[in-house]
DNA sequence: CTGTTCATGTCACATCATGACATATGAGAA
DNA sequence: TTCTCATATGTCATGATGTGACATGAACAG
């Protein structure tokens, strides 16, 4: 039964404490993230680019393929490998096949930060895996039955 | 083998792979929701925040509360509260019982924008929930070879 | 009363994303 | 060739977000 006085929501309270503990879920395990690379000078952006680009074929990516495996606009990545290349960690090398493009690459201390901020995360992941998956799960649960 | 003439990096790409397929997972999830989100004229801390008012005992918190919920620093919060009062979301109320603090309630506006978003979410939540589950038990896999 | 702690708020600054626009290259039609 | 037109990148102004440093005022312990 809702509070008294309060007008009835179409949701259980189970629906919104569900969705509630996913977020916060997800949250803490960013949370987490952001605090080993922030003590790396490394943004939650720059190392999801240094992921993307480290996946791509040969370890380069043209600027527009990292957008849009980003989801983000183009322009918003113009600005991150800035961001990236001004604190070294990418460089930009001109495309031979077309003048357009612009290829990013690691640079050595790119793949350095990467590989030591991918270890942190793989512990990371292991501890946190099973409160996302659970908060996941529950949520399923909740929103089935609605 | 690691690619000719390239530093041999510590992890299997595997590895990389598993930690950018599930920072992809979320990435693409949270931008269903913020285009859902986007719609309605909220952003996506607005929504968490929401959330967090709405699970909370009697629909209200504390400002210095909210904070703590959703892993911010409390001036962070001030500011989220602010344009959450000015786009009618929420409302501060004074605490009876101690001057010093302020409680974060909702406006109808605000229960009844969070109740469309948090159906809109509900189905999304179906629709991505395997690809998160599935690209975590993918991570779980290759973390725990290593 | 006094000094400390706590809750909130203000300010300057950096990151990040976007839309609108500019520039240059590539590709194809006339 | 030359004239479009789409593509790839970059620039700029703007807004949301987050932080640290600091200010204000209330609660509280002594």
């Amino acid at each position: 039964m809702p509070r008294s006085g309060r007008r009835t929501s179409g949701l259980t309270d189970d629906v919104y404490e569900g969705l509630a503990g996913f977020r916060l879920a997800m949250r803490r395990f960013l949370s987490f993230s952001e605090a080993a690379l922030a003590e790396a000078g490394v943004t939650s952006q720059q190392y999801q680019a240094l992921l993307v680009v480290r996946t791509a074929p040969g370890w380069q990516i043209r600027l527009r393929d990292l957008a849009e495996q980003m989801l983000m606009q183009h322009n918003s990545a113009v600005q991150l490998v800035d961001r990236m290349c001004s604190a070294g960690l990418a460089e930009r090398i001109p495309a031979e096949d077309d003048k357009r493009s612009v290829l990013i690459g690691l640079t050595t201390k790119g793949e350095l930060t990467l590989e030591s901020l991918a270890k942190v995360h793989v512990e990371a992941m292991l501890a946190h895996e099973p409160l996302l998956a659970e908060s996941l799960s529950r949520l399923r649960q909740v929103t089935e039955l609605a």
